[in-house]
DNA sequence: GGTATTTCTTAACTTAAGTGAACGGGTTAT
DNA sequence: ATAACCCGTTCACTTAAGTTAAGAAATACC
C-alpha cells in the first residue's frame, strides 16, 4: 500500500530511503468506513487527502439537496479549498467506499518541506499540474451539453459510473437525478 | 507599471531591490494590441503571462465556432495548460482589449527559480490558490442554472459584463449568444 | 463618409432539462 | 417479518435552452 504513494511521489522528484522512512514515520496511513464524513461545512480544516484505494466524495447541501461536485479515486490527491483560503470549508468531504487514505496536516508538510526541500518541488508540480488539468474539465464542461457531458465520463472514467450512486453522479454532470436517467435510456434508444 | 507586478509578488514572498532587478532585467513587459493571437491551437508554448492592464481570453474553435471559457485581467496570472503538459494548445488565447502584460517563459523561470530560491516557493502557493479558487468556481458552475450563473457574474465580475462582447460572455457562461440575450432580458422584465 | 462586417436582439419552433408525483426493487432498521 | 426508507426509473407537464432565420444597431474598413 505504501508503495502505491511512492509510486506516486516518483512522478515528480525521487526519495532516499532516508526521506521515505521519514514519511513512514508520519503515521499518515487511514482506513476509512464508506459514508464516513471527513469534513464538514463550515469546518476550518488543514488536513490533505491521497487517495490509495476506495473514493471520496465533495458535496455541497444546498436548499436540502446533496450536490455532488468532485470524485476522487486511486491515485487522487486533494487539499480542500478551506485549507489553502483559511476559511470555513463550503462543501462536506464523505466517503463513496470504504478506502484507504493518507491524511497530511499542514504542520506535516512544513516539517517535511523544511527538511527535504525537494517536496516543495513536487508541491509546486503536483499543484500546477492539477490546475491545468481542472482547468481542461471545466472548459470540456462548460463547452458540452449534459449528454456529451455523460459519454465523456464513459470515456475517460467508465469506472465512476459503475461505483458511484446515480444520484451523485447526476450533480457531478450538472444535472438532475431523472434527466440522467432519462438521458441513459435515450442514448440506449439511439444505438437501437 | 512595474509596481503592479510587485505588489502581486508580495502577497506571497517580500523581495530585495537585487531581487526586483533581477526580475526587471528579463524585459518580460509587453504591449499587445487588442485582436492579437497569443497562442494558437496546435501549438506548443512555455510562456505564461500576467495581466497588469487589459483583458485576454482563452478560446476554443469547436464546429467553426469559437467558445470562449476564460478571461483575465488586471493581477490575473496565466499559465496555459499546454505549458505544463508540454502538448500541443487544446485552445486559442486571445486579446480582447489593448493589454499591458509580462510575458515570461520556462527558461527564466528556471533561472529566477535557482538563483532565489523563494520564487519556487511562490509558484507554489500561488498554483494551490488559484487551483483552489478554480474549484470553486467549478463548483458554483456545475451547481447553479444559467441565470443564476449570469447573476452571480454581474457580483463578482461587474466590469466583465461591460468590457466583454456578449457572445464571448455566453459561452463562459456555457450557453448560446440567443439564449443570454433572452436571459436578459427575462430578468429586466421581473425587476419590472 | 459610406459600405461591409460583426454584434446584438427578437421571434417562432424544436428539443431537452426541471418539476412533481408515482411505482417497484432493494436495503436497513426495528 | 414488517415497516420505513432510499434509490432508480418512468410519466405528464412546465420551463428554459438550442436552432434557424431575420432585422437592427454598432463597429470596422476603405
Amino acid at each position: 500500500m505504501q508503495d502505491i504513494l511512492f509510486n506516486f511521489i516518483s512522478k515528480y522528484i525521487s526519495l532516499t530511503e532516508d526521506e521515505k522512512n521519514a514519511l513512514l514515520s508520519l503515521n499518515i496511513f487511514h482506513s476509512v468506513k464508506r459514508g464516513t464524513t471527513l469534513l464538514k461545512e463550515g469546518q476550518y480544516s488543514n488536513e490533505s487527502f491521497f487517495v490509495l484505494k476506495g473514493c471520496i466524495r465533495t458535496y455541497y447541501m444546498i436548499d436540502g439537496e446533496e450536490k455532488t461536485t468532485a470524485f476522487y479515486t486511486e491515485m487522487d490527491a486533494f487539499t480542500p479549498s478551506c485549507v489553502i483560503s483559511k476559511t470555513p470549508s463550503d462543501y462536506f468531504i464523505s466517503c463513496v467506499e470504504d478506502s484507504i487514505l493518507t491524511i497530511s496536516n499542514a504542520e506535516m508538510e512544513a516539517e517535511v518541506n523544511s527538511k527535504f526541500p525537494k517536496f516543495e518541488l513536487m508541491c509546486r508540480k503536483l499543484s500546477e499540474e492539477l490546475l491545468a488539468k481542472q482547468r481542461i474539465d471545466f472548459d470540456e464542461f462548460k463547452t458540452s451539453s449534459p449528454e456529451e457531458r455523460y459519454l465523456n465520463l464513459l470515456q475517460k472514467r467508465p469506472d465512476l459510473i459503475q461505483r458511484v450512486p446515480q444520484h451523485q453522479l447526476a450533480s457531478y454532470l450538472g444535472i438532475k437525478p431523472q434527466s440522467l436517467s432519462r438521458l441513459r435510456s435515450r442514448i440506449l434508444e439511439k444505438k437501437n
